[in-house]
DNA sequence: ACCTGAACACCGTTCAAGT
DNA sequence: ACCTGAACACCGTTCAAGT
């Protein structure tokens, strides 16, 4: 458990110079809450963390939000929109809507694995917010030009967001995990699948150097699922192509 | 949050008759923690409701298990082994590599979503038992005989299985959720996005009936993102097999 | 040898009391 | 109007005491 650097963001619009200890509001509770969640220790987003972050009583939160839950949805949109800007830039017309795609969804990724205290309660939650809603017409609309049927496109984004939230979260949750639990799991592989009898086990002893890596860079194992997810894209948009001439 | 019942299955290979508030024993222990975290309810496993269910006292359990972390790992292989089991009588020679992944991956999501209090904890642990590392073998031997080298196998095995953990980690993360929080989810698809203005959302207001559908339905959309998946699998072993010729 | 029950350091949340 | 701090019902875990 190391203690996390208290580096909060600067605040997007406000005019700055927010000082600690200063009067609450919703946004310094927000800029906290990513702060406590972005930890390198690992740790859960708790009341107390949070409570010592902004320097004011845990419960104080509650002058502000409901409950603990209206604070999870408020920071899952905030990572929305933080997702949406890294790609704002980016023209899915002149990269084309395989690299758009790409770009998207590893922007997401990035975005909750830089709090993933707060990924893990933020993936699975539907916000409803303009970011979200102006997204989703965005990415409806790319697949939709990229020559896939408009229902057939929100399936492709519907899986898209579900395939890249769940291993985030998943991905999230084994970081949060105590530091002795996670070598465990790095030795299985280094260890005990390494140790396997060749002669029971060929195909493990031939790739286990390949699967420890893997094991420890979970970015190269989403990548290749993505790939080959937008692989399976384009075969169905290549089939349509094919059936419409 | 209703009353769990307390339907434990028979022990598999011991001789049954076992008694309630009889002598605990790992065994024992493993079943009253599938059956707590099974319970329609929705709430996590705690040693409280395991030792309610054993009746007996919660800290009992600390006389079988170092810990929490321990009784996870032998949930973790339980569910392993019960998800090679349901599969055990389908031959990849006969159904073919295709088929036979998909009743893998959905064989593993279905039982990990049967305890979803158990699947949540143990969707991201590596156990490296017997029923594992049999598992991987098949897995990449499989994956190698349709076409891959034995290493490209790997790589796709260890996709598959982070995609199916992962999005089925995700799904049972939201079957915990208070029952008031799951409605507010399906609200903003059938109301939030269904009234969306279609000037500004065309596409969304296209697809929200599907939309709508596909959030209450969580296995449709694995589904969707498996054979996407596979047929990215399926288009890069064609395309070794035209570079091979 | 195994189980019990008090205790501890945490969780989220409520509410009366402060300013 | 907003914050504090005691209190409550929970968590996992430890440990002395029981049988």
């Amino acid at each position: 458990m190391k203690a996390s650097a208290a580096t909060s963001q600067p605040a997007s619009g406000a005019a700055g110079g927010r000082r600690r200890r200063a009067t609450l509001s919703r946004e310094a509770i927000i800029e906290a809450a990513l702060s406590v969640g972005s930890s390198e220790g690992g740790s859960a987003l708790t009341f107390s963390r949070l409570g010592k972050e902004l320097g004011a009583d845990p419960t104080a939160v509650y002058r502000h939000f409901r409950d603990k839950d209206e604070l999870v949805l408020a920071l899952t949109n905030r990572m929305v929109e933080e997702s949406v800007k890294r790609v704002q830039g980016v023209d899915p017309a002149r990269v084309g809507w395989r690299e758009w795609l790409r770009r998207v969804a590893s922007s997401v990724r990035a975005v909750y694995l830089e709090r993933p205290a707060v990924a893990v309660l933020a993936a699975t939650r539907t916000t409803a917010t303009p970011a979200e809603t102006a997204s989703v017409e965005r990415l409806i609309a790319v697949l939709h030009h990229a020559g896939l049927g408009v229902v057939e496109a929100a399936e492709i984004y519907r899986g898209l967001l579900d395939l890249t939230l769940g291993m985030t979260q998943a991905t999230a949750a084994f970081a949060l995990l105590p530091a002795e639990v996670q070598e465990q799991d790095v030795k299985a592989w280094t260890v005990t699948y390494a140790m396997l009898p060749e002669s029971e086990f060929p195909h493990v002893r031939q790739s286990v150097p390949r699967l420890a890596e893997l094991n420890r860079d979970d970015d190269a194992v989403f990548e290749l699922v993505l790939d080959t997810f937008l692989d399976g894209v384009q075969a169905r948009i290549d089939r349509l192509g094919a059936a419409g001439r």
